[in-house]
DNA sequence: ACCAGTTGTAGTACGCTGTACGAGGATCGT
DNA sequence: ACGATCCTCGTACAGCGTACTACAACTGGT
């Protein structure tokens, strides 16, 4: 039944290794992709490649490597390209940039915190450093813009994932969400729930809350 | 050896039941606050209070209810008290209150984002929305503020506690730490390493930034 | 051609987790 | 006295990460 017995790398048919650390990341990211990272084991990673459990860690040294891994894969889609033009410009192309790659991989927005950076992310880092730094602002505010910026960009993808990611579709879920917009304790909750759902994708609130940091930035310049 | 043998409720000598949702969540919340959230098991829980096991799950659905129960704890310990003042200022204060406990139990914070708002956060949450709608600001910018502070207080207080609890001890962390630095593709990352090691608490970060989301949004009025 | 050394794979097992199920003692209302 | 009810908890199961170990297969030296 097993072609490969056991022992020696599993060979695709034109000699390629069908074990590498890339094609684990990238089984890996497909299958976070699909289901979350949370249900992710190394057992079912193993076997949707075909391969014991432990063959893995002789590429990894454990799980939480590999999650390292998984977030810099997402980081590596952050366009680095810099715009001509002033230094907010290219702040907001790296940010927007950014966002859009969490957002795409909800998953990975709370590995970003617990995880070591790897290469893709400090070059992400160093970008916007760099764009700060020839702005011609003074070192304090270019340092805070720095905190500002980042953090609004992982802060908003993880609040914009969350208030979507809720699952609505359970009957008791539905129920306990209807009970707090019709809690009299919580009137502006209310409010603020439905203004949501009719303006619904009518303003970015992404770019606006950048823009107001980009801009608060500028002025103190 | 044991003093109740089994079936009723264990009782102090006053009378008080030693097992109650209460006593449960206050228990958890202290252990929480010793050794963080993550390895806290419920037979860990359930040791500690003398206990087995699954007497825990009389008062607790299951483990996500707990740390739901637990987040609402810390959103317990946010000041509501409103300030005399100008709106801004009454914001800045609920801010400041929110950030600090958090900053008071780092362990909470990835709960706020993934778990079910309990009582005393949502509170929290009509407040600031009260704030807001009490403040002569356009609808649309009540509501952009309202994520906006939302996601600062909680993105400055996982960013800060990240930067902080990175574990530096150990000599293989402190290694790579010195690898980044020394790496001649981040200099402005060793920049901005170096600057905050010099300025450390001389700035607050937080409140500088908070008053550049509040200044924006007051001008916007 | 042979053998030794290296490399990559995987079986087994250990300790840990959350929790479903059901047994059974303690207490209360009658 | 006697069911009903409430609470406690032992047992068990499925799943997890991964340490350890055995061993097949390839590689290089001779």
């Amino acid at each position: 039944m097993d072609v490969t017995p056991v022992g020696r790398p599993k060979k695709e048919r034109d000699g390629k290794p069908v074990l590498t650390r890339e094609s684990i990341v990238a089984t890996a990211f497909r299958m976070a992709d699909e289901h979350g990272v949370e249900p992710l084991s190394m057992r079912k990673l193993a076997a949707e490649m075909g391969v014991g459990a432990m063959s893995i860690y002789h590429y990894v040294a454990d799980r939480d490597a590999l999650m390292d891994a998984l977030a810099d894969e997402v980081a590596a889609e952050i366009d680095l390209e810099r715009p001509a033009g002033p230094w907010t410009d290219a702040a907001r192309h790296l940010a927007i940039s950014t966002h859009e790659a969490l957002i795409r991989h909800p998953w990975s927005i709370p590995l970003w915190t617990e995880a070591w950076p790897g290469p893709h992310r400090f070059a992400a880092m160093e970008a916007l450093l760099d764009i700060l730094a020839n702005a011609d602002l003074p070192h304090a505010v270019a340092d805070l813009g720095f905190h500002a910026l980042t953090n609004h960009i992982q802060g908003f993808a993880r609040q914009r994932v969350a208030y979507g990611q809720n699952p609505t579709d359970t009957p008791e879920a539905q129920a306990r969400i209807e009970a707090v917009l019709a809690d009299p304790r919580y009137p502006h909750i209310a409010q603020h729930a439905r203004y949501h759902h009719e303006h619904h994708g009518q303003v970015d609130e992404f770019t606006y809350v950048l823009d107001l940091i980009l801009d608060g930035l500028a002025r103190s310049s």
